[in-house]
DNA sequence: GGGGTAGTTGAAGATACATTCAAATAACTC
DNA sequence: GAGTTATTTGAATGTATCTTCAACTACCCC
């Protein structure tokens, strides 16, 4: 028998499991014996905590989601230069591979937002945070003088999260000419006309 | 009795069935009977067709690819100023709201593509047609001395490519403040400091 | 350390899905 | 228009998955 846990610890791996099993089957692929495999349980105790798989699946991609933004913002705060701020910004928003688990997770997500109302919510309010993210990099630079930004700082920040997401799904996807340091570059070259600043730190 | 069809005929409307499927329950999600019922026929007379759903399940995506970049292409030839192209061409390349079934489509593969390698190849190899497409804009807006180019056009295509991307899942997600004509706006925005030029026509 | 509780299992039952195939029939051929 | 072929159905079979639940056991508490 697989060890006893607490209500909670069991729950937290269960969310793990699931995270696993959605990047390895997909959203709506995703089945209870997957979720029981990954967490090394019956698929009856997988129910005994989530009767109902799809609010396991929900938790999942939250957690998930939350943890890929903390660790952006934990990140961010170790530096206090709006360059390095920047830089640093653009090179944790994108997967450090076609596996990294994190992208991969959020990337399920982007097709079944479209069905999904409460997949749609997440991700946009996830969208939303990151823009406010960039843009208060943006805002703090043009008003200590490193950066001359080249519109609205709203504009520009949509635009940077938008090129981290799609180049995301390019490097997951196993793009043969784009990886993370290719699209770090491409999103850095637009960064440059947007802050007007060589972003050399 | 459904209506009896030739090999071809029933082979074209079992793809656009797939198509409607694969956009309603996701490409893990999709069954043979959802293709059938969209298709008006039992199961078994898919699987005439079809002995292997993923098969055609490929050549739904296959197709609903093509179709999507050959009336970008067709839209293109429409026009001749390298500003209308531009602009025209942005345009086409979002969907027209939360459920165009072109962009739907194209969504779903973003997470399959992270965990199938033909996906990711049909992915990546869109990606690079359209790449190619802006790249000969902005080239021969250059040329014509319309466009002075901030970058090199590749990295500049690259870009344009990778923000229609991103947005397509920002409106079909259904982000409240991002429909189509913010989104074109928000790309033009970076289109203009691209191109150096307003982008009015 | 005995009683109670909470977590887990494994098996049984129910449901859903894929797959096969004989029979039916529409369409085509000569 | 008789014979042949291609397409479709519907029912039967098999398999996979979900769901339920009684039994088991580790752990906690007094």
């Amino acid at each position: 028998m697989a060890q006893r846990k607490s209500r909670t610890d069991r729950r937290i791996d269960l969310i793990e499991a699931a995270r696993r099993a959605i990047i390895r089957h997909g959203v709506d692929g995703v089945q209870l014996s997957h979720v029981a495999e990954e967490a090394g349980l019956t698929s009856g105790a997988v129910l005994y905590h989530y009767p109902d798989l799809s609010e396991l699946l929900v938790e999942a991609q939250h957690a998930g989601m939350e943890r890929f933004y903390e660790q952006r913002l934990r990140q961010l705060a170790t530096v206090t230069d709006p360059v390095a701020k920047l830089v640093m910004t653009i090179r944790s928003g994108l997967p450090t591979g076609p596996l990294d688990p994190d992208v991969r997770l959020l990337n399920e997500l982007g097709g079944a937002a479209g069905r999904n109302r409460v997949y749609g919510v997440l991700l946009t309010s996830l969208y939303d945070r990151q823009v406010s993210m960039y843009q208060s990099i943006l805002d703090t630079g043009a008003a200590l003088g490193v950066f001359r930004l080249s519109g609205d700082s709203l504009t520009l920040a949509r635009n940077l999260v938008a090129l981290e997401d799609a180049y995301g799904y390019r490097i997951t996807a196993r793009h043969p000419l784009i990886g993370p340091a290719e699209a770090a570059e491409l999103i850095l070259s637009y960064a440059r006309t947007a802050t007007g600043n060589d972003l050399v730190h």
